[in-house]
DNA sequence: CTGAAAGCGCTTACAG
DNA sequence: CTGAAAGCGCTTACAG
């Protein structure tokens, strides 16, 4: 029987045929590979570092070496060693007011993901209930799990931003808080401008009756893209639309299809309607043909579109007229921000605000009568 | 100047008030814990991870204790002291065939997450271009920072799974590889069963042609599918389909589009179709409507639903006909299977069968004429 | 440019 | 039931 950890050095050898779980199998360790290529554990270890009193050509060979047997230092000695973690930490809140899993994580995500493949930091994924965010907050901080962490779908007066200031993680935001006392990071489309823009190509198409079907008003870009649409209106010299012509929801296709038969049956329809999502703009589209109508001649529709790559709105003529802005190149951008601010935790709040291009696609045309 | 890593025992005093980055700020120690508790680092780690020498009061007044101070054991080091890590990896390929970021993976991830909350695991999010994969997977193995891996998508053959079982690393498929010379841990739905069962109900609604628009046969799960579609009309006497009544694509709208606007243009059109997504029965319904025919009354549609949060199919009467298997579920049973998995390495492979359940909705009808 | 050795913060065999 | 101490596999100040 073999003891469960040995604790006398051994020589490399990957032990262990019996059933109990060895620690060491087949996993080279820094002595080992210190060894192998007759260096000490030092040199080794500056070598693969990037220290620069080891010269290119010994780290050359040792990086080859690394690469050939198989070596790779063991992460957790490394960060606990080095008493940081080369880690971003997603946090997913579910349930609450928003049960679905946004589809833009997938997006977003992976643009994220590209950038830690490239500037060599882990993803650590954290999944909890919306009101156990701060606890899930706070355990990442203490067990020194990540070193930053990017905040998700940010509200007006958002309380996560100072839990995170309070227990020293450094943080991104991905969209932004609205008013907030002090500065912060985050990278952001320009809602305002996207939406203004959009309403201005209608308004020279010539329409006069435009409705939106914005995303959820709590959230601090569905605020700001009324705010551009109310604007270009405004500019214009058109009074603010009623009530009924702005609907805020949940960026679903049902929430589409249910806004815009609302829409439809008024006394007096619009011509036009700016949509806050692709999904949304589906939903349109599909209630407009049910009664056998037809996006653009009958009811122009411009949309907000996150090019999410499940859902191509590209080709020769887009379906839809839209507003395009990348979530990927976000999530690109966001984890770029985030590793700097990890690497420097005392620099100064950095903020990036993205444009969006419009796209006009077969969705719009100008009014009829 | 403060030194950059004082090497000294100091108090317990959250230090550093310059901009040097500290290690230890507002971070708690075993050590400072035990002491502020009055007991042993020993008795306190063992309280904490649950070992039975330690009475229930203890245990009861220590994790409070851990709670009220904010103390949380660093995970590397717990890590490195236990030789293996409590995370599940989950490795994202992009690229290459399948470009698209497929929107399973957020309500697959979130039932992984789910049960990692519970189970306190951690989650490590790997993207990576599709062909290095592999090198992907050692690298998290010989970095100590998994324990065991999430195979999503796999193909006929998947090489994959021979390189993980030579690395040494649990893993549960999320699907199944076809014919495999051993045994290995899936989750996976009945494709074949719900395809057979899905166009059995076709044929008693009188259906006599019968289309399918699949998924990319490079896949198990297509194959499946087809398999149970061609089981169902050999059982019922009809000759398989022709190759143009067959399609196989990536899952998309354009490619329901598409596939629809090349069925409804054949000689004899079919009358009925199977879809095996929600995205693809979208475009086919798109291209219904565009030519003002109504799903249900001039097509029936089956679709496949993995009942992703953001696409709701449900309601009094479903938009969509559907085999309905909820993928977030799949990944709750994945994750559960994989924890299992790496707490007894050796245990043997296990495997579980979900079924999807027929849900009618408003796409299907008997075949007109 | 190089190495021996201390230390990162835990867990756990060993000895009471 | 409890504690002192070794060890996990790294990094890095210190001393050449």
């Amino acid at each position: 029987m073999v003891a469960l950890r040995p604790r006398c050095g051994q020589a490399w050898a990957p032990a262990g045929v019996n059933g109990i779980r060895q620690r060491d199998k087949d996993k080279m360790k820094l002595k080992e590979f210190a060894k192998a290529v007759g260096m000490s554990q030092t040199t080794v270890s500056r070598a693969l570092n990037g220290h620069p009193e080891v010269s290119e050509a010994t780290r050359a060979r040792l990086i080859e070496a690394a690469h050939r047997l198989g070596y790779a230092p063991n992460a957790h000695a490394r960060m606990l060693a080095t008493g940081h973690a080369s880690t971003i930490g997603c946090v997913i809140p579910i349930g609450g007011r928003n049960e679905l899993v946004n589809p833009i994580y997938a997006d977003f995500l992976a643009g994220v993901g590209e950038v830690c493949a490239r500037r060599k930091f882990e993803i650590n994924l954290t999944v909890v209930p919306q009101d156990e965010q701060a606890e899930a907050y706070r355990a990442l901080k203490s067990k020194g799990l990540v070193g930053g962490l990017i905040v998700q779908f940010p509200r007006r007066g958002d309380p996560r931003l100072a839990l995170l200031k309070r227990i020293g993680l450094p943080f991104v935001v991905h969209g932004r808080v609205g008013d907030h006392p002090e500065p912060y990071s985050w990278v952001d489309v320009n809602n305002l401008r996207a939406f203004e823009r959009g309403t201005q190509f209608l308004l020279q198409l010539g329409h006069r009756q435009i409705a939106l079907l914005n995303g959820d008003e709590a959230h601090d870009f569905a605020l700001r893209r009324r705010e551009g649409f109310l604007r270009a209106l405004a500019a214009a010299g058109l009074p603010a639309p009623a009530p009924d012509r702005m609907l805020s929801g949940e960026m679903s296709a049902s929430y589409g299809y249910a806004g815009a038969v609302a829409l439809l049956s008024s006394d007096n329809p619009p011509t036009a309607v700016l949509t806050s999502s692709i999904m949304i703009a589906m939903g349109v589209k599909q209630a407009l043909e049910e009664r056998g109508l037809q996006p653009g001649r009958d009811l122009s529709i411009v949309t907000f579109d996150d090019d999410l790559s499940y859902y191509s709105n590209r080709g020769a003529v887009p379906v839809f007229t839209a507003m395009r802005s990348p979530v990927r190149e976000a999530g690109r951008r966001t984890a770029e921000m985030l590793i700097g601010l990890i690497d420097a935790p005392e620099g100064k709040a950095v903020t990036e605000l993205l444009e969006a291009e419009l796209v006009v696609g077969r969705s719009t045309a100008p009014p009829r009568c």
